[in-house]
DNA sequence: GATACGATAGAACGATGTTCGATCCGACGC
DNA sequence: GCGTCGGATCGAACATCGTTCTATCGTATC
Protein backbone atom coordinates (compact mmCIF):
# COMPACT_ATOMS: atom_id res chain seq x y z
CA UNK A 1 0.00 0.00 0.00
CA UNK A 2 2.36 2.22 0.77
CA UNK A 3 4.69 1.64 -2.43
CA UNK A 4 1.36 2.48 -4.23
CA UNK A 5 0.87 5.24 -2.40
CA UNK A 6 4.37 6.39 -3.11
CA UNK A 7 4.05 6.08 -6.84
CA UNK A 8 0.97 7.98 -7.01
CA UNK A 9 2.99 10.86 -5.10
CA UNK A 10 5.80 10.74 -7.66
CA UNK A 11 3.40 10.87 -10.59
CA UNK A 12 0.59 13.56 -9.82
CA UNK A 13 2.15 15.15 -6.63
CA UNK A 14 1.02 16.00 -3.32
CA UNK A 15 -2.68 16.84 -5.13
CA UNK A 16 -2.79 13.72 -6.94
CA UNK A 17 -3.27 11.14 -4.05
CA UNK A 18 -7.14 10.75 -2.70
CA UNK A 19 -8.29 8.15 -1.52
CA UNK A 20 -10.51 7.02 -4.49
CA UNK A 21 -7.26 7.16 -6.95
CA UNK A 22 -5.24 4.81 -4.19
CA UNK A 23 -8.18 2.11 -4.16
CA UNK A 24 -8.63 2.08 -7.49
CA UNK A 25 -5.09 1.34 -8.20
CA UNK A 26 -5.11 -1.16 -5.49
CA UNK A 27 -7.85 -2.73 -6.80
CA UNK A 28 -10.41 -2.37 -3.44
CA UNK A 29 -12.38 0.06 -2.12
CA UNK A 30 -12.49 3.23 -0.54
CA UNK A 31 -13.24 2.21 2.82
CA UNK A 32 -10.52 -0.63 3.20
CA UNK A 33 -7.83 2.04 3.46
CA UNK A 34 -9.40 3.02 6.91
CA UNK A 35 -8.13 -0.66 8.07
CA UNK A 36 -4.83 -0.01 7.88
CA UNK A 37 -4.80 3.53 8.21
CA UNK A 38 -6.86 6.18 10.25
CA UNK A 39 -6.43 9.27 8.14
CA UNK A 40 -4.87 10.82 5.28
CA UNK A 41 -2.21 12.36 7.44
CA UNK A 42 -1.16 9.32 8.94
CA UNK A 43 -0.81 7.67 5.56
CA UNK A 44 1.36 10.73 4.56
CA UNK A 45 3.17 9.83 7.43
CA UNK A 46 4.37 6.50 6.79
CA UNK A 47 5.01 7.34 3.03
CA UNK A 48 7.28 9.55 4.42
CA UNK A 49 9.18 7.56 6.74
CA UNK A 50 8.51 4.32 3.99
CA UNK A 51 10.96 6.91 1.57
CA UNK A 52 12.74 7.66 4.63
CA UNK A 53 14.12 4.06 4.79
CA UNK A 54 15.47 4.26 1.43
CA UNK A 55 17.70 7.31 2.56
CA UNK A 56 18.98 5.76 5.93
CA UNK A 57 20.12 2.69 3.90
CA UNK A 58 22.04 5.00 1.23
CA UNK A 59 24.17 6.68 4.59
CA UNK A 60 24.23 3.33 6.39
CA UNK A 61 28.00 3.05 5.70
CA UNK A 62 28.77 6.51 6.22
CA UNK A 63 30.86 7.35 9.56
CA UNK A 64 34.42 6.50 8.74
CA UNK A 65 35.92 10.13 7.45
CA UNK A 66 36.44 13.26 8.27
CA UNK A 67 33.14 14.06 10.21
CA UNK A 68 32.38 17.15 8.82
CA UNK A 69 32.70 15.73 5.52
CA UNK A 70 30.56 12.51 6.47
CA UNK A 71 27.68 15.10 7.50
CA UNK A 72 28.08 16.46 4.32
CA UNK A 73 27.49 13.52 2.72
CA UNK A 74 24.24 12.36 4.44
CA UNK A 75 22.84 15.84 4.01
CA UNK A 76 23.66 15.81 0.32
CA UNK A 77 21.99 12.61 0.16
CA UNK A 78 19.22 13.76 1.98
CA UNK A 79 18.78 16.64 -0.11
CA UNK A 80 18.31 14.85 -3.02
CA UNK A 81 15.43 12.45 -1.93
CA UNK A 82 13.52 15.68 -1.21
CA UNK A 83 14.38 17.45 -4.48
CA UNK A 84 12.33 15.19 -6.45
CA UNK A 85 9.74 14.27 -4.53
CA UNK A 86 8.27 17.73 -3.53
CA UNK A 87 5.51 16.65 -1.31
CA UNK A 88 8.11 14.73 1.19
CA UNK A 89 10.07 18.39 2.15
CA UNK A 90 6.48 19.60 3.33
CA UNK A 91 6.10 16.31 5.31
CA UNK A 92 9.03 16.06 6.46
CA UNK A 93 9.09 19.45 9.14
CA UNK A 94 5.22 17.34 10.45
CA UNK A 95 6.41 14.98 13.58
CA UNK A 96 9.85 14.61 12.86
CA UNK A 97 10.47 13.84 15.81
CA UNK A 98 8.23 11.11 15.97
CA UNK A 99 8.92 8.84 12.96
CA UNK A 100 11.10 5.76 13.56
CA UNK A 101 13.46 6.39 10.31
CA UNK A 102 13.71 10.59 11.10
CA UNK A 103 14.85 9.38 14.33
CA UNK A 104 17.26 7.34 13.01
CA UNK A 105 18.52 9.62 10.27
CA UNK A 106 18.75 12.29 12.95
CA UNK A 107 21.00 10.19 15.23
CA UNK A 108 22.92 8.71 11.80
CA UNK A 109 23.75 13.07 11.45
CA UNK A 110 24.50 13.52 15.10
CA UNK A 111 26.58 10.31 15.91
CA UNK A 112 28.86 12.20 13.23
CA UNK A 113 28.95 15.35 15.37
CA UNK A 114 29.76 13.51 18.24
CA UNK A 115 32.86 13.14 16.86
CA UNK A 116 33.61 16.64 16.71
CA UNK A 117 34.64 18.58 19.88
CA UNK A 118 31.46 20.55 20.83
CA UNK A 119 29.38 21.00 23.37
CA UNK A 120 26.23 19.35 23.83
CA UNK A 121 24.08 22.25 23.28
CA UNK A 122 26.43 23.07 19.97
CA UNK A 123 25.98 19.90 18.68
CA UNK A 124 22.45 19.75 19.23
CA UNK A 125 22.13 22.92 17.16
CA UNK A 126 24.63 22.40 14.70
CA UNK A 127 22.48 19.28 13.33
CA UNK A 128 19.50 21.50 13.85
CA UNK A 129 20.93 23.38 11.45
CA UNK A 130 22.16 20.95 9.09
CA UNK A 131 18.64 19.51 8.63
CA UNK A 132 17.00 22.94 8.71
CA UNK A 133 18.46 23.84 6.10
CA UNK A 134 18.61 21.09 3.92
CA UNK A 135 14.64 20.61 4.19
CA UNK A 136 14.10 23.91 3.72
CA UNK A 137 16.27 24.32 0.54
CA UNK A 138 15.26 21.16 -0.68
CA UNK A 139 11.72 22.14 -0.35
CA UNK A 140 11.92 25.69 -2.02
CA UNK A 141 13.99 24.30 -4.89
CA UNK A 142 11.71 21.26 -5.38
CA UNK A 143 9.10 23.13 -5.51
CA UNK A 144 5.82 22.15 -8.15
CA UNK A 145 6.38 24.07 -11.00
CA UNK A 146 3.38 26.08 -12.28
CA UNK A 147 0.40 24.37 -13.76
CA UNK A 148 1.74 25.79 -17.55
CA UNK A 149 5.21 24.23 -17.16
CA UNK A 150 3.34 21.24 -15.63
CA UNK A 151 1.04 20.80 -18.64
CA UNK A 152 3.84 21.07 -21.08
CA UNK A 153 2.58 24.40 -22.61
CA UNK A 154 6.12 25.73 -21.77
CA UNK A 155 9.21 25.10 -21.06
CA UNK A 156 10.72 24.70 -17.75
CA UNK A 157 13.99 27.15 -19.62
CA UNK A 158 11.18 29.64 -20.76
CA UNK A 159 9.43 29.70 -17.93
CA UNK A 160 13.04 30.84 -15.67
CA UNK A 161 13.49 33.16 -18.84
CA UNK A 162 10.79 35.17 -18.57
CA UNK A 163 10.73 35.19 -14.46
CA UNK A 164 14.34 36.78 -14.94
CA UNK A 165 13.48 38.94 -17.87
CA UNK A 166 10.28 40.51 -15.53
CA UNK A 167 13.98 41.02 -13.09
CA UNK A 168 15.43 42.72 -15.67
CA UNK A 169 13.15 45.43 -16.21
CA UNK A 170 13.04 46.30 -12.78
CA UNK A 171 14.39 49.44 -12.37
CA UNK A 172 18.53 49.07 -12.31
CA UNK A 173 19.17 51.80 -9.10
CA UNK A 174 16.92 50.29 -7.22
CA UNK A 175 17.67 46.63 -7.68
CA UNK A 176 21.18 46.66 -8.17
CA UNK A 177 21.36 42.75 -6.74
CA UNK A 178 18.57 41.98 -8.83
CA UNK A 179 19.88 42.60 -12.13
CA UNK A 180 23.33 41.41 -11.05
CA UNK A 181 22.48 37.72 -10.28
CA UNK A 182 20.27 37.38 -13.64
CA UNK A 183 22.74 36.29 -15.29
CA UNK A 184 23.83 33.79 -12.83
CA UNK A 185 19.91 32.51 -12.19
CA UNK A 186 19.02 31.74 -15.98
CA UNK A 187 22.09 29.50 -15.69
CA UNK A 188 21.92 28.33 -12.17
CA UNK A 189 22.03 24.53 -11.12
CA UNK A 190 19.91 23.74 -8.10
CA UNK A 191 22.52 20.96 -6.82
CA UNK A 192 25.88 23.50 -7.01
CA UNK A 193 23.43 26.45 -5.26
CA UNK A 194 22.30 23.84 -1.84
CA UNK A 195 25.97 22.40 -1.86
CA UNK A 196 27.44 25.86 -1.52
CA UNK A 197 25.29 26.94 0.89
CA UNK A 198 26.04 23.58 3.05
CA UNK A 199 29.59 24.15 2.27
CA UNK A 200 28.96 27.92 4.20
CA UNK A 201 27.57 26.22 7.05
CA UNK A 202 29.93 23.58 7.09
CA UNK A 203 32.48 25.76 7.12
CA UNK A 204 31.24 27.60 10.37
CA UNK A 205 30.79 24.51 11.92
CA UNK A 206 34.64 23.44 11.51
CA UNK A 207 35.71 26.63 12.73
CA UNK A 208 33.56 26.26 15.37
CA UNK A 209 35.17 22.65 16.51
CA UNK A 210 38.22 24.42 16.07
CA UNK A 211 39.75 22.62 13.08
CA UNK B 1 -9.93 42.19 2.49
CA UNK B 2 -6.34 40.77 2.95
CA UNK B 3 -6.55 41.84 6.47
CA UNK B 4 -9.27 39.62 7.27
CA UNK B 5 -8.03 36.47 5.35
CA UNK B 6 -4.93 37.12 7.65
CA UNK B 7 -6.91 37.95 11.15
CA UNK B 8 -8.10 34.56 10.23
CA UNK B 9 -5.42 32.50 9.17
CA UNK B 10 -3.95 33.90 12.61
CA UNK B 11 -6.83 32.77 14.84
CA UNK B 12 -7.69 29.13 13.41
CA UNK B 13 -4.59 28.72 10.91
CA UNK B 14 -4.25 27.44 7.99
CA UNK B 15 -6.90 24.75 8.29
CA UNK B 16 -9.60 27.70 9.58
CA UNK B 17 -8.83 29.61 6.22
CA UNK B 18 -12.60 29.28 3.97
CA UNK B 19 -14.19 31.03 1.06
CA UNK B 20 -17.97 31.04 3.46
CA UNK B 21 -16.19 32.01 6.98
CA UNK B 22 -14.38 34.85 4.79
CA UNK B 23 -17.77 35.84 3.40
CA UNK B 24 -19.04 35.53 6.43
CA UNK B 25 -16.66 38.11 8.64
CA UNK B 26 -16.27 40.40 5.78
CA UNK B 27 -20.35 40.39 5.66
CA UNK B 28 -20.95 39.61 2.20
CA UNK B 29 -21.64 36.46 -0.08
CA UNK B 30 -19.35 33.64 -0.95
CA UNK B 31 -18.92 34.64 -4.72
CA UNK B 32 -18.27 38.13 -4.39
CA UNK B 33 -14.64 37.09 -3.34
CA UNK B 34 -13.78 35.87 -6.61
CA UNK B 35 -14.47 38.78 -8.05
CA UNK B 36 -10.85 40.48 -6.45
CA UNK B 37 -9.03 36.92 -6.46
CA UNK B 38 -9.30 33.87 -8.87
CA UNK B 39 -8.45 31.14 -6.52
CA UNK B 40 -8.05 30.46 -3.50
CA UNK B 41 -3.82 29.67 -3.99
CA UNK B 42 -3.62 33.90 -4.88
CA UNK B 43 -5.84 34.56 -2.06
CA UNK B 44 -2.57 33.13 -0.06
CA UNK B 45 -0.11 34.26 -1.87
CA UNK B 46 -1.83 38.01 -1.97
CA UNK B 47 -2.26 37.92 2.27
CA UNK B 48 1.49 36.08 2.27
CA UNK B 49 2.64 39.02 0.39
CA UNK B 50 0.74 41.29 2.81
CA UNK B 51 2.50 40.17 5.59
CA UNK B 52 5.75 40.51 3.94
CA UNK B 53 5.10 43.80 3.41
CA UNK B 54 5.44 44.65 7.19
CA UNK B 55 8.42 42.32 7.46
CA UNK B 56 10.08 44.94 4.66
CA UNK B 57 9.09 47.76 6.63
CA UNK B 58 10.74 46.53 9.64
CA UNK B 59 14.20 46.34 7.65
CA UNK B 60 13.75 49.17 5.91
CA UNK B 61 16.33 51.02 7.77
CA UNK B 62 19.07 48.17 7.78
CA UNK B 63 21.87 48.73 5.66
CA UNK B 64 24.42 51.12 7.28
CA UNK B 65 26.48 48.85 9.49
CA UNK B 66 28.77 45.59 9.07
CA UNK B 67 27.35 43.70 6.26
CA UNK B 68 27.41 40.43 7.87
CA UNK B 69 25.38 41.59 10.91
CA UNK B 70 22.48 43.59 8.83
CA UNK B 71 22.21 39.85 7.39
CA UNK B 72 21.71 38.87 10.19
CA UNK B 73 19.21 41.67 11.45
CA UNK B 74 17.34 40.41 8.62
CA UNK B 75 17.01 37.12 8.57
CA UNK B 76 16.07 37.27 12.37
CA UNK B 77 13.10 39.89 11.26
CA UNK B 78 11.81 36.90 8.56
CA UNK B 79 12.58 34.30 10.86
CA UNK B 80 10.04 35.96 13.72
CA UNK B 81 7.62 36.91 11.27
CA UNK B 82 7.53 33.05 9.90
CA UNK B 83 7.48 31.58 13.23
CA UNK B 84 4.15 33.09 14.53
CA UNK B 85 2.45 32.59 11.36
CA UNK B 86 3.21 29.04 10.46
CA UNK B 87 0.92 29.18 7.05
CA UNK B 88 3.37 31.89 6.11
CA UNK B 89 6.30 29.89 5.87
CA UNK B 90 4.42 27.13 3.76
CA UNK B 91 3.90 29.75 0.77
CA UNK B 92 6.72 31.52 1.20
CA UNK B 93 8.34 28.63 -0.78
CA UNK B 94 5.62 29.28 -3.59
CA UNK B 95 5.96 31.61 -5.88
CA UNK B 96 8.76 33.47 -3.75
CA UNK B 97 10.41 35.03 -7.36
CA UNK B 98 7.06 36.23 -8.63
CA UNK B 99 5.59 38.04 -5.50
CA UNK B 100 6.88 41.86 -5.61
CA UNK B 101 7.53 42.39 -1.76
CA UNK B 102 9.13 39.18 -1.78
CA UNK B 103 11.50 40.09 -4.28
CA UNK B 104 11.98 43.20 -2.86
CA UNK B 105 13.18 41.33 0.65
CA UNK B 106 15.79 39.17 -1.67
CA UNK B 107 16.99 42.73 -2.82
CA UNK B 108 17.35 44.08 0.50
CA UNK B 109 19.57 40.99 1.13
CA UNK B 110 21.37 41.07 -2.14
CA UNK B 111 22.62 44.32 -0.83
CA UNK B 112 23.75 43.82 2.11
CA UNK B 113 25.92 40.87 -0.03
CA UNK B 114 27.10 43.41 -2.61
CA UNK B 115 29.11 44.93 0.12
CA UNK B 116 30.95 41.67 0.56
CA UNK B 117 34.12 40.82 -1.51
CA UNK B 118 32.30 37.86 -3.22
CA UNK B 119 31.68 36.83 -6.57
CA UNK B 120 28.41 37.36 -8.21
CA UNK B 121 27.61 33.74 -7.81
CA UNK B 122 28.92 33.34 -4.43
CA UNK B 123 26.77 36.37 -3.23
CA UNK B 124 23.65 34.29 -5.33
CA UNK B 125 24.24 31.29 -3.38
CA UNK B 126 25.07 33.10 -0.21
CA UNK B 127 21.67 34.99 -0.10
CA UNK B 128 20.02 31.74 -1.35
CA UNK B 129 21.13 30.34 1.69
CA UNK B 130 20.22 32.20 4.48
CA UNK B 131 16.46 32.53 2.87
CA UNK B 132 16.41 28.70 2.62
CA UNK B 133 18.19 28.36 6.05
CA UNK B 134 15.71 30.86 7.40
CA UNK B 135 12.56 29.68 5.97
CA UNK B 136 13.27 25.94 6.53
CA UNK B 137 14.16 26.50 10.19
CA UNK B 138 10.75 28.77 10.96
CA UNK B 139 8.63 26.38 8.84
CA UNK B 140 9.94 23.56 11.14
CA UNK B 141 10.17 25.42 14.24
CA UNK B 142 6.51 27.01 13.55
CA UNK B 143 4.74 23.61 12.71
CA UNK B 144 1.18 23.47 13.84
CA UNK B 145 1.33 22.13 17.26
CA UNK B 146 -0.38 18.43 17.08
CA UNK B 147 -4.31 18.54 18.10
CA UNK B 148 -4.09 17.61 21.85
CA UNK B 149 -1.67 20.58 22.71
CA UNK B 150 -4.51 23.04 20.32
CA UNK B 151 -7.42 21.85 21.56
CA UNK B 152 -5.51 22.23 25.23
CA UNK B 153 -5.66 18.69 26.73
CA UNK B 154 -2.65 18.27 27.10
CA UNK B 155 0.24 21.10 28.25
CA UNK B 156 3.26 22.06 25.31
CA UNK B 157 5.86 21.41 27.83
CA UNK B 158 4.27 17.58 28.96
CA UNK B 159 4.11 17.03 24.95
CA UNK B 160 7.56 17.93 24.58
CA UNK B 161 8.41 16.12 27.60
CA UNK B 162 6.56 12.98 26.28
CA UNK B 163 8.55 13.18 23.25
CA UNK B 164 12.22 12.73 25.27
CA UNK B 165 10.93 10.36 27.35
CA UNK B 166 10.08 8.53 23.88
CA UNK B 167 13.45 8.95 23.08
CA UNK B 168 15.08 7.89 26.40
CA UNK B 169 13.57 4.52 26.37
CA UNK B 170 15.65 3.96 22.89
CA UNK B 171 19.03 1.97 23.53
CA UNK B 172 21.75 4.11 24.57
CA UNK B 173 24.13 2.33 22.83
CA UNK B 174 22.32 2.54 18.86
CA UNK B 175 21.40 6.53 20.13
CA UNK B 176 23.74 8.06 21.77
CA UNK B 177 23.36 11.12 20.02
CA UNK B 178 19.08 11.12 21.12
CA UNK B 179 20.34 10.08 24.55
CA UNK B 180 23.28 13.31 24.90
CA UNK B 181 20.52 15.93 23.75
CA UNK B 182 17.91 14.93 25.51
CA UNK B 183 18.09 17.11 28.17
CA UNK B 184 19.27 19.82 26.04
CA UNK B 185 16.20 19.55 23.57
CA UNK B 186 13.47 19.86 26.94
CA UNK B 187 15.27 23.36 27.58
CA UNK B 188 15.65 24.27 24.32
CA UNK B 189 14.62 27.06 23.18
CA UNK B 190 13.33 27.96 19.33
CA UNK B 191 15.00 31.15 18.83
CA UNK B 192 18.16 30.24 20.43
CA UNK B 193 18.21 27.17 17.56
CA UNK B 194 17.38 29.73 15.04
CA UNK B 195 20.14 31.87 16.26
CA UNK B 196 22.82 29.70 16.69
CA UNK B 197 22.67 27.87 12.85
CA UNK B 198 22.39 31.36 11.73
CA UNK B 199 25.40 32.29 13.07
CA UNK B 200 27.08 29.11 12.00
CA UNK B 201 26.29 30.19 8.30
CA UNK B 202 27.46 33.68 8.43
CA UNK B 203 30.66 32.22 10.16
CA UNK B 204 31.36 30.65 6.81
CA UNK B 205 30.43 33.34 4.80
CA UNK B 206 32.37 35.76 6.57
CA UNK B 207 35.57 33.04 6.05
CA UNK B 208 34.59 33.08 2.43
CA UNK B 209 34.11 37.21 2.09
CA UNK B 210 38.15 36.85 3.59
CA UNK B 211 37.09 39.11 6.53
C1' DG C 1 -22.43 -26.59 10.91
C1' DA C 2 -22.35 -22.50 13.90
C1' DT C 3 -19.73 -18.81 15.60
C1' DA C 4 -16.43 -15.19 15.86
C1' DC C 5 -13.44 -12.11 13.93
C1' DG C 6 -10.17 -10.13 10.60
C1' DA C 7 -10.94 -7.82 6.46
C1' DT C 8 -13.49 -5.66 2.47
C1' DA C 9 -16.72 -2.99 -0.01
C1' DG C 10 -19.27 0.97 -1.31
C1' DA C 11 -23.12 4.03 -0.28
C1' DA C 12 -23.91 8.24 2.30
C1' DC C 13 -22.46 12.56 4.82
C1' DG C 14 -20.42 16.93 5.60
C1' DA C 15 -17.16 20.28 4.26
C1' DT C 16 -14.84 22.87 0.83
C1' DG C 17 -13.35 25.30 -3.64
C1' DT C 18 -15.37 26.83 -7.65
C1' DT C 19 -18.88 28.05 -11.30
C1' DC C 20 -22.88 30.30 -12.93
C1' DG C 21 -26.75 32.99 -13.73
C1' DA C 22 -29.65 36.39 -11.56
C1' DT C 23 -29.73 40.65 -9.45
C1' DC C 24 -28.46 45.08 -7.60
C1' DC C 25 -26.68 49.77 -7.99
C1' DG C 26 -24.83 53.97 -9.56
C1' DA C 27 -23.37 56.75 -13.60
C1' DC C 28 -24.43 58.45 -17.88
C1' DG C 29 -27.08 60.02 -21.98
C1' DC C 30 -31.28 61.73 -23.60
C1' DG D 1 -37.48 61.03 -15.19
C1' DC D 2 -36.29 56.96 -17.82
C1' DG D 3 -33.48 53.46 -19.99
C1' DT D 4 -29.14 51.35 -20.49
C1' DC D 5 -24.84 49.53 -19.39
C1' DG D 6 -21.10 47.73 -16.74
C1' DG D 7 -19.03 47.16 -12.23
C1' DA D 8 -20.09 44.58 -8.21
C1' DT D 9 -22.74 41.26 -5.24
C1' DC D 10 -25.04 37.28 -3.98
C1' DG D 11 -26.24 32.51 -3.03
C1' DA D 12 -27.77 28.26 -5.09
C1' DA D 13 -25.76 24.37 -7.40
C1' DC D 14 -21.87 21.28 -8.65
C1' DA D 15 -17.77 18.41 -8.21
C1' DT D 16 -14.42 16.58 -5.31
C1' DC D 17 -12.53 14.96 -1.21
C1' DG D 18 -11.87 12.89 3.55
C1' DT D 19 -14.36 10.29 6.57
C1' DT D 20 -18.06 7.33 8.72
C1' DC D 21 -21.15 3.58 8.85
C1' DT D 22 -23.17 -0.60 8.03
C1' DA D 23 -23.63 -4.76 5.47
C1' DT D 24 -21.08 -8.50 3.88
C1' DC D 25 -17.40 -11.89 2.93
C1' DG D 26 -13.89 -15.50 4.13
C1' DT D 27 -11.68 -18.29 7.10
C1' DA D 28 -10.15 -20.43 11.31
C1' DT D 29 -11.95 -22.59 15.47
C1' DC D 30 -14.83 -25.29 18.29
Amino acid sequence: MLTETVALLDEHGEAGLNFRALAGRLGGGVGSIYWYVSSKDELLDRASDHVLADVLAAVAEVGGGDPVDDLRTIAVTLFDAIVDRPWLGAYFMRNTLVQPNALRLFETLGQQALRLDLTARQRFHAVSAVVGFVVGTAADLGQEPPAEVLSGEVDRDEYLAATVEQWRQLDAEAFPYLHEIADEFEAHDDTDQFRAGLDLLLAGLRLQAGG
